[in-house]
DNA sequence: TCCTTAATGCAAGTCGATTGCATTTAGTTT
DNA sequence: AAACTAAATGCAATCGACTTGCATTAAGGA
């Protein structure tokens, strides 16, 4: 039981370019592959994952370090931390959630789930950040995973 | 326009030493002070945020931070990651969320705030973690505070 | 008071993230 | 197409939060 991919909706090479020089950077070769590379893979990725996926090439580790920060600077991709110290990032148009990103953080297992949407109700009103009521958040939920769940252990 | 803490609710030092005992702990001058502080400043504090609020004292800053994870562990702390991978601790049961613990935290200023409620709901149903649905989780929410919003800069 | 074991102090080490600077290159400008 | 200039890279060093090993100290029960 496996999900085919759709690969036909990663960009192509051309689109990649134009992505990446809309948003007023060089499109280096190493920022194209970087953008591919999150992609193709779509979730959140650390630096660390980034050269993995990328040893083929030799790029330097501070390169795809300084990559990864830019693309987030202009807005490509997301930049988020998710509680084991470690940035990841992930193209952000992305999940279908724009502004409005939402992520299950397990916390026995690490790993991250994308949630489809949420909606947070505030119930305590005037001392809630105006952010929080106009919804221009990012969400994350910290549990423990249906696989890490055992009852009665 | 001023809050003013009431400091009688942090517990006196025989409570914090019922609190440390009673978790199975030794109750050493290093932990009561660290208890004492986080029962005092009643908000999320770092590592560094503890050195600096016990430097008058002399105890060696690895003490502290074993100090930290092992009340946390014990569960007479909470200790979270709130985005600037740093590790934050607070007493567990500040706020009335006992499980439930919600904040909101600003990415440009990374002021804290305890938000008093948030109901989570998921849109997205069956693919949703059973600790999302059944509320066991801690929710962060990400945003600009209101201190540092700006409007059309 | 003694004694066992947990806790501390000190120093070293880990690891992701970050920076300084000389060199290279993308995208003009001529 | 050659020249140019600011942006980007490679490399090495650094930072900061956190962690660990081990000898020494001290909490709290016997």
């Amino acid at each position: 039981m496996s999900v085919t991919v759709p690969k036909s909706l990663v960009p192509d090479r051309e689109r990649l370019l134009a992505e990446i020089r809309g948003a007023g950077l060089r499109a280096t070769a190493s920022r194209v592959a970087v953008l591919r590379v999150l992609h193709e893979e779509s979730r959140p990725m650390s630096h660390s994952d980034l050269i993995q996926a990328l040893k083929e090439n030799t790029w330097d580790p501070s390169t795809l370090y300084r990559n990864l920060t830019d693309l987030a600077e202009v807005g490509l991709l997301r930049r988020s931390e998710f509680g084991d110290r470690t940035w990841r990032f992930e193209v952000s148009c992305d999940h279908g959630h724009g502004d409005h990103a939402a992520h299950f953080l397990c916390r026995d297992c690490g790993e991250i789930v994308c949630l489809p949407e949420v909606t947070v109700t505030p119930s305590g009103d005037e001392t809630m950040p105006r952010a929080v009521l106009s919804g221009a958040v990012e969400v994350q939920i910290l549990g423990q995973c249906d696989s890490c769940f055992t009852p009665a252990a």
